[in-house]
DNA sequence: ACCTACGGGACTCCCCGTTACT
DNA sequence: AGTAACGGGGAGTCCCGTAGGT
């Protein structure tokens, strides 16, 4: 009964409709990148988008639905990044160390990005039954690709032997970890770092080890 | 009057108090383990011990201390554990092996103090002005005995020429995610995904690559 | 300029808006009908219209005259069933039975009716200053005709001596009660129920009781 | 797990903290009979009552318990009125008569319940999912012990033939019809107008038409 | 004539920290 | 030492009415 008419979602957008979503979902990035989840309430989103509260319960159906939206950019942002910089690469040794270099440089251009999908695993939302939480996504699909990857490598002779998940466990942390130490102490050198993450997993995952023209990290 | 209290000493706490100090901060650790930082509320962690709120805030002086509380007393433990198996070892090789053992393990048998950890780092408190807020201690002091470690192992010749600062962070955020990852499954043997981490970093950090004797894994 | 039309006119509507207001008055009444004057919002009602929330607010000054037109309609359309079924009685006694009759008959017709009624007395509007309160008309003037109706039995000897005022406060209240719980048990005889209204008010008002012919419900 | 802890309700209640809920109980029912259940919010109670806010949601689960908590305090005294009144009557038709004395006298004393109880059937609550929801009660059930009582009328005799439900609904309705005929003029004498409902009832419902002594009320 | 977009207000609920009492 | 009671504030949600653009 009237349920017809709720069906009317994900159905062509307005253009500006589209722009205060786009907008909404920035300052809610931001804010979220400022203060955490925890401080991040619709109060202030709408006054960083200098809009008043009503306007972002207007145009999504909650705070949960804006954080998905957040996240849901976020990654299809960071997979865009991928699909590009991953293509092309003649072994999987090399697109290993691209797709290091990708999420470093990600996190490197898009500093606000970082806190926000580090906190989405921890975020648990208000609560189950009112409107606040929302779904974090499979937390375990973001190493899976790369989990992936290091089969085809293993498969390809490339890679030694190992539990590809867990390693795809660590590489992912192992990023982050570095990633976040760059936004405590902003002065360092990312890229270098990102460099020091290649050059480490080169050498954790290659099967034989570079005998003659050892130590020699994957050129791009 | 009463002036020696308000310098809030550490000393000459009474047996009893400290007793409900460590049952609160036990609790504590419970219920943020189940329920996250979010939901981890006073009431909450008061039921858990069965007391009233009120006990909670007159042992400590806001929340903020009750969490700060927990993380020393876990990072303590953590420390306690790392200076009884990381002492005696011949090298430095075998002693990264034991540092990710013994991290390993605490967390394998510490279960319920993974997720403070992980959450202590995202979380900001409740409010500037309110108490909810405390300091998660300095997070880089987490990876500085471990840069510290790997830096003697390059000095002593045992470890190739790197970044110890990135490979801390490095390594320790490779075992967060993996220990993050054995929660979720718990299902899978952190055991041997830490062997699958020693196995890692030991090829990824040694000076020369293994000749004759390559692949073995650093005895304990 | 323009103020012919400030002075709020209800003269000279042009036909399509007549025609929106008896939509959007049909669809507010179906609205409460189902979900009560609490939840009937405007976007419910004007989801129901298929049109958008302006709508109402174009041809309404307010949720208050929507709700107020819409009882005035209700009334209108019950008044009218009323002259048409109250006519040609030879005396006040068939003339009340009619009325009972009526009024069940009315109900049983128009159901969506019943509830916007039952809930137009107690409904207070949202707020003062806003213009959600409405006014729900003299609830007395309800059973003033029916006061009439008995005074002119009185008058012609076929009632007994009683207070009009309060007898027709009862009648329509007994009605109105019979009604409400139809309406929760809608499988019951509602029409039987009114003849036993009949029947009751009959025995219980006319002035002396029948000797021969008792107990003969009043024909039509 | 910790829901051991929960099923701490209805266990013993303080000498204040019942104190507390019968004055806010109280509060709510004046305010309701004064706004409304539309405008009886959680700061309106608490300003009546001259508390804050928190106090009412630290003494009930919610706004929900309150207004269980009134309705339930309403007919629990309204029950007790009748328990004490309609007992020791030698027949059912003078005890029909004292239950309508009974209600009737019971309006007359506590003005301040006869809208709590007028709006508790239409009222609908906030929503099923939000939290302002209460249980009606079984609405039918309040007319159920009188039509229990008019069928033990017409089992002895007394009464004639009847749909005793029907009947039930339109003496219950004709009550609170009058009743609300009494609230909006409160300088009618509406204990004259509740002899007129027993002498109309008595009327309609005895089984043989009184013949010599015709019209004689029903004596207390 | 119609609609999208928006502002502001109200409401319920939750939580922290203080106070008075025991 | 401990608790019950209370105050204040904040968060998320919903809704009404208006402004500006078709």
């Amino acid at each position: 009964m009237g349920s017809e008419k709720s069906l009317r979602s994900q159905k062509e957008r307005t253009f500006i409709e589209e722009a205060r979503r786009a907008q909404i979902v920035t300052c809610a990035i931001e804010v979220i990148s400022e203060f955490g989840y925890r401080k991040a309430s619709l109060v202030r989103i709408a006054e960083r988008a200098g809009v008043s509260k009503g306007v972002i319960l207007y145009h999504f159906t909650g705070k949960g639905e804006v954080i998905e939206t957040a996240l849901g950019q976020i990654y299809a942002a960071l997979g865009a990044r991928f699909e590009q910089e991953l293509a092309d690469h003649p072994d999987v040794r090399s697109t290993l160390a691209a797709y290091i270099r990708a999420l470093v440089g990600y996190m490197r251009d898009n500093p606000t990005h970082v806190r926000v999908i580090a906190e989405a695993a921890t975020y648990d939302g208000g609560s189950a039954e009112a409107g606040d939480s929302f779904d974090p996504g499979d937390a375990g699909a973001r190493w899976r690709s790369l989990a992936d990857l290091l089969r085809a490598g293993q498969a390809a002779g490339e890679f030694r032997d190992f539990d590809a998940r867990v390693l795809a466990q660590a590489i992912g942390g192992a990023i982050d970890a570095v990633i976040a130490g760059w936004l405590e102490e902003p002065d360092t050198d990312l890229t270098e770092a990102g460099e020091q993450l290649v050059t480490t997993f080169d050498r954790a995952l290659v099967a034989v080890p570079p005998t003659t023209d050892s130590g020699s990290t994957p050129c791009q």
